[in-house]
DNA sequence: ATAACTGCAAACTGTTTGCAAGCGA
DNA sequence: TCGCTTGCAAACAGTTTGCAGTTAT
């Protein structure tokens, strides 16, 4: 993402906050910023540690009270990969559509995009009756090249 | 499942029991016999609670130290709905291609095939340098018949 | 002014584990 | 018998929450 459409994200969540009259804190400007100034995937611990070398006053819990408004605001989207935290991804408003897939040698995600399964997913939802409302497609894999190699120039085998 | 796969299904996972040197005991007979007479998806605390109404000597930590062993086997599958708890799938080595929609009115979790979804799975893997090791594809959707008429037939809305 | 927000620490939830006793092979 | 397995309760990790003080509006 570069860094005009970052700073449109930000506005979209201070306009989010705004209507929904939350206040602008410090802390939940830090928090923003450190959100938006990535474009990693990050669980609770990884944002409250680089929010904290923003301005080291910002806390746990106010890291986990403003995650739910990133997601309500449909920014910033929760991923679930059946480890015991949660991942987040700052991208989600850019291209919603796009699924991922986590290497279990590095834990990295890589993100992919498949209008095709989209289209699947709708179609069973119809088959079956139901509106699909979130999907969720994990992929658990591992590194051709590393294991090849022993090594890979994947950023996401580092 | 009929009550003669059923039977099946169990004696592979005592095989795999023997194959590691483990015991048969009474709780994991149990155990086995709660999971595989049932088709519906669980989690650990409705099967210790199962468990319980055939044997109350039956603890949560032997089911917590069962549910690995059976993920293992590759007999019962381990899904993860962004719930903070686990769901459990027995029906698993009878049709291992399945994904799963879960209902966000109810909570109840129903089974489709794809293997549309398989295929498009593995060229994405392919393409991206990996070898896919898992998928899970979750779907969350909301009834329809629910939102038209205020109640459903699907055995999925009770 | 005042209601929302904060940090702290305690509470909570699902799951794991150390230990002494129990029991299958 | 031997050592794997058990139940118990305490520990654990991630997340949530009550409270008293702080701050944005």
């Amino acid at each position: 993402m570069e860094k005009e459409a970052r700073e449109e994200v930000k506005r979209k969540f201070i306009e989010f906050l705004e209507k929904k009259d939350f206040r602008i804190t410090n802390q939940r400007r830090v928090i923003i910023d450190t959100v938006f100034s990535t474009d990693e995937h990050f669980t609770a611990e990884q944002l409250l540690e680089w929010a904290r070398e923003k301005d080291s006053s910002v806390s746990r819990a106010t890291v986990y009270r403003t995650l739910p408004l990133l997601t309500e605001s449909n920014l910033v989207h929760e991923m679930d990969f059946g480890k015991p935290y949660k991942f987040y991804d700052p991208n989600y408003s850019e291209s919603p559509n796009h699924n991922h897939l986590i290497c279990e040698d590095c834990e990295k995600i890589v993100e992919f995009d498949s209008e095709k399964i989209e289209a699947i997913e709708n179609e069973i939802g119809d088959k079956l009756g139901f509106t699909v409302k979130s999907q969720n497609l994990q992929l658990t894999a591992s590194c051709d090249t590393l294991k090849r190699k022993g090594t890979c120039d994947k950023k996401s085998c580092s």
